[in-house]
RNA sequence: CGGGGCGUAGCGCAGCCCGGUAGCGCGCCUGUUUUGGGAGCAGGAUGUCGGAGGUUCAAAUCCUCUCGCCCCGACCA
C-alpha cells in the first residue's frame, strides 16, 4: 500500500549492545500527517479498505469506539433519551423536501439506482444523515402535544462522498450517533440543543481528557437546514482546530418540510420544533491527535480498552509459573475494582519487545513483574503519559488496590491538563487583521478576537488566511471591543483557526 | 479536479538510466542458546515485478495505454 513520503525515514542503526528498528513512526515535528497515519497503523487501530476513502476499523480501534459509545450512551439515557434504528436507504424524494438540506448534502451522497438486477423506480440515497427519514416517521407518530417530546438517538453508519479523506477524521463511510428530537416549543428545542452541547463538552473533557471550547457556529459554518448549530472545538497538537461534535437547533424546518404538526393545549395546530446532534468516529482521530507522542498512541485511561498490562518477566518455566501466578493474583484484586487489566504472558516475545508493543498501543500503565520484584513484594509501573525511566513508579504489591486506580486518575488528569496548557499557550488575542493574518501564517493556533463582520468578510478572511471562525464561544466576557476586520464596536468575541 | 509520491515476497525497499529471466532488511517456519527496553547463531519457505498491448532472440527494466493507492490543496463532520 505504501508510499514513503520524502521526509519519512526508517532508520536502522547499530549501537554496541543492540540492534533495533529505531523508528517505525515518523516524528510529529517532521511530518504531522504521516505521524498520524503511522500511529494508526502501528497501533493497529485501522487499515485502508479496498474502496477509496473507506477504512477498516481494527479491533484495537473499535474497542476505543466501543468505550466512547458506552460512556455517551449512558449519558444519553440518563438525560431521557432512547435508542432506535432507522434504515440506511432514503427515498430520493425525501432528500428533496428540505431545500437547504438537499443543497448541502446532494453533492456528497451515494445513490443506489439498481436492486435485484433491475433499475429502481425511485433512486435510494444512502443516508448522509437521517433527518429526512426520521421526520417522515415523526409525521406519523406525532399528533398531540402529549406525544412530545420525542428524544430518539441512533447509533449508525452514514456515507458522505468526500473529496479528500483521512483515517478517522473524514472517511467516506463513518460510524456515529445521531440524536433527533421533537419538541413543542422553540425554547424546549433550544434547551435540548444546549443540553447536548454541554453533555458533549463534559464527555470530551472527562472521558477523552480533551479540553474543548463550546460555542455557536456562524451562519456560514452551520448545518444545512439548521436554525443554528452549536459545536465543541478542540485543538490538536499541530495547533489546528478539530470540530468534535455538533448540536443543531433545526427550528421548524423539517417539521414544515414533512408536515409534522401537533395540537397544543389550546387545540391549536402547530409545527414541531426539532434538534439533531451527533459525534462520530472522528473522535478516535481527535484522541490520537490530542495526546499521542512520537513513541505511539497515548490513550486516556477512561477510554483505554486495556488500562493496565502486566508483563511477567521470566527466564524459565519455573519463573514463568511464579510471576504469572503473582500477576494473576494482582489481576484478581484489580479487576473487581473495574480496572481493565491484561496479563501478557506470551513467551514468544521478550519483555523488552512487549514494553514497546504496549507503548505503541497506548496502554496507560505497564506493570513489570519479575523475580526481583516477587522477592521484594513489589511491582514496577511505567506510565504512558511520562516516558522517562525516572518516571517509573515502584509500589508494594498490597498497595495496588489504592495506588493503581489513583495512578489511572492521575494520568487521566495529566493528559487533560497537558492538552489544556497546550491549547491555552497557543491561544492568542488579536486586535487587528494584520495580527490575525500574521498569527495564521506563522505560529498558528487559536486567535481570539472581536467580530462584527458579515458572511462576506468571513469568506474573505478564509480566502486570505485559510482560517475560519470555529465558533462564537458560549463563554463571553461581555466587554466591548473593535471588530478585528471592520473595526466596528461589538461585544462578540470569536475564535479563528485553521481546521480539519 | 489540481500538485507531489508510489505500485517488485506478509511489511519496508533495492534493481530500471546502460534489457540477459529477481535481490536485501524485517517478519514467518525449524532447531538451539536466550529473556528487566524491540535477542544471538544455524538452517528454511515465500514472487503471475499493479494490468493490457507493443518493440526484441530475450522485458521488472524500453515504448504506448490503462487501473489503483497514499500525501498535499480546493469541499466538508
Amino acid at each position: 500500500m505504501g508510499s514513503t513520503p520524502a521526509g519519512r525515514t526508517i532508520s536502522v542503526f547499530e549501537t554496541n549492545r543492540s540492534f533495533f528498528m529505531a523508528e517505525k513512526i515518523t516524528k510529529r515535528s517532521q511530518d504531522y500527517s504521516q505521524w498520524y497515519v503511522d500511529i494508526i497503523m502501528q497501533a493497529q487501530l485501522a487499515d485502508y479498505a479496498p474502496v477509496k476513502g473507506c477504512m477498516i476499523i481494527r479491533p484495537n480501534g473499535y474497542a476505543v469506539w466501543e468505550h466512547i459509545q458506552q460512556a455517551l450512551d449512558s449519558m444519553f439515557k440518563e438525560t431521557g433519551h432512547v435508542n432506535a434504528y432507522f434504515p440506511l436507504f432514503i427515498p430520493e424524494s425525501f432528500m428533496n423536501k428540505e431545500k437547504e438540506h438537499v443543497e448541502g448534502f446532494s453533492p456528497e451522497c451515494a445513490v443506489v439506482t439498481h436492486g435485484g438486477g433491475k433499475k429502481l423506480e425511485e433512486n435510494l440515497y444512502i443516508r448522509p444523515t437521517s433527518e429526512t427519514i426520521i421526520w417522515s416517521m415523526y409525521q406519523k407518530w406525532i399528533q398531540s402535544y402529549r406525544d412530545l417530546p420525542i428524544l430518539i438517538n441512533q447509533w449508525a453508519n452514514v456515507v458522505r462522498w468526500e473529496m479528500r479523506t483521512r483515517l478517522f477524521l473524514r472517511t467516506t463511510e463513518f460510524l456515529w450517533q445521531e440524536g433527533h428530537t421533537a419538541h413543542a416549543t422553540y425554547d424546549e428545542a433550544e434547551a435540548e440543543a444546549v443540553l447536548i452541547l454541554n453533555l458533549y463538552k463534559t464527555f470530551a473533557e472527562e472521558y477523552m481528557a480533551l479540553p474543548v471550547i463550546h460555542g455557536k457556529k456562524t451562519d456560514s459554518e452551520k448545518f444545512a437546514g439548521a436554525l443554528h448549530t452549536y459545536c465543541i472545538e478542540a485543538m490538536m497538537q499541530d495547533k489546528k482546530a478539530l470540530q468534535a461534535g455538533t448540536s443543531h437547533n433545526l427550528g421548524q424546518n423539517f417539521a414544515k418540510a414533512f408536515d409534522v404538526t401537533f395540537q397544543d393545549e389550546k387545540t391549536q395546530l402547530q409545527h414541531v420544533w426539532a434538534t439533531s446532534w451527533g459525534v462520530s468516529t472522528r473522535l478516535v482521530g481527535a484522541l490520537i491527535m490530542a495526546h499521542s507522542d512520537d513513541n505511539g498512541l497515548v490513550l486516556p485511561p477512561k477510554l483505554a480498552p486495556t488500562q493496565v498490562v502486566i508483563i511477567p518477566i521470566f527466564k524459565d518455566d519455573e519463573e514463568k509459573a511464579k510471576t504469572v501466578e503473582a500477576a494473576q493474583k494482582i489481576k484478581s484484586i484489580l479487576k473487581p475494582l473495574g480496572v481493565r487489566i491484561h496479563i501478557d504472558d506470551r513467551d514468544q516475545y521478550r519483555p523488552g519487545w512487549k514494553f514497546n508493543e504496549w507503548e505503541v498501543k497506548g496502554v496507560p500503565i505497564r506493570m513489570e513483574l519479575g523475580p526481583k520484584d516477587l522477592a521484594a513484594g513489589q511491582v514496577i509501573c511505567a506510565r504512558r503519559d511520562k516516558t522517562e525511566k525516572s518516571d517509573k513508579v515502584t509500589m508494594k504489591t498490597d498497595e495496588v488496590t489504592t495506588k493503581i486506580p489513583a495512578l489511572l486518575d492521575e494520568i487521566q488528569k495529566n493528559l487533560f491538563d497537558r492538552a489544556k496548557k497546550f491549547r491555552d499557550d497557543n491561544t492568542f488575542f488579536v486586535s487587528d487583521y494584520p495580527q490575525l493574518k500574521k498569527l495564521m501564517e506563522e505560529d498558528g493556533g487559536f486567535a481570539k478576537c472581536f467580530w462584527a463582520g458579515s458572511k462576506e468578510d468571513e469568506a474573505k478572511i478564509k480566502e486570505e488566511t485559510k482560517a475560519t471562525i470555529r465558533c462564537i464561544p458560549m463563554d463571553q466576557t461581555g466587554e466591548k471591543g473593535k471588530c478585528v476586520l471592520t473595526g466596528k464596536e461589538t461585544d462578540v468575541q470569536v475564535i479563528f483557526s485553521k481546521s480539519y
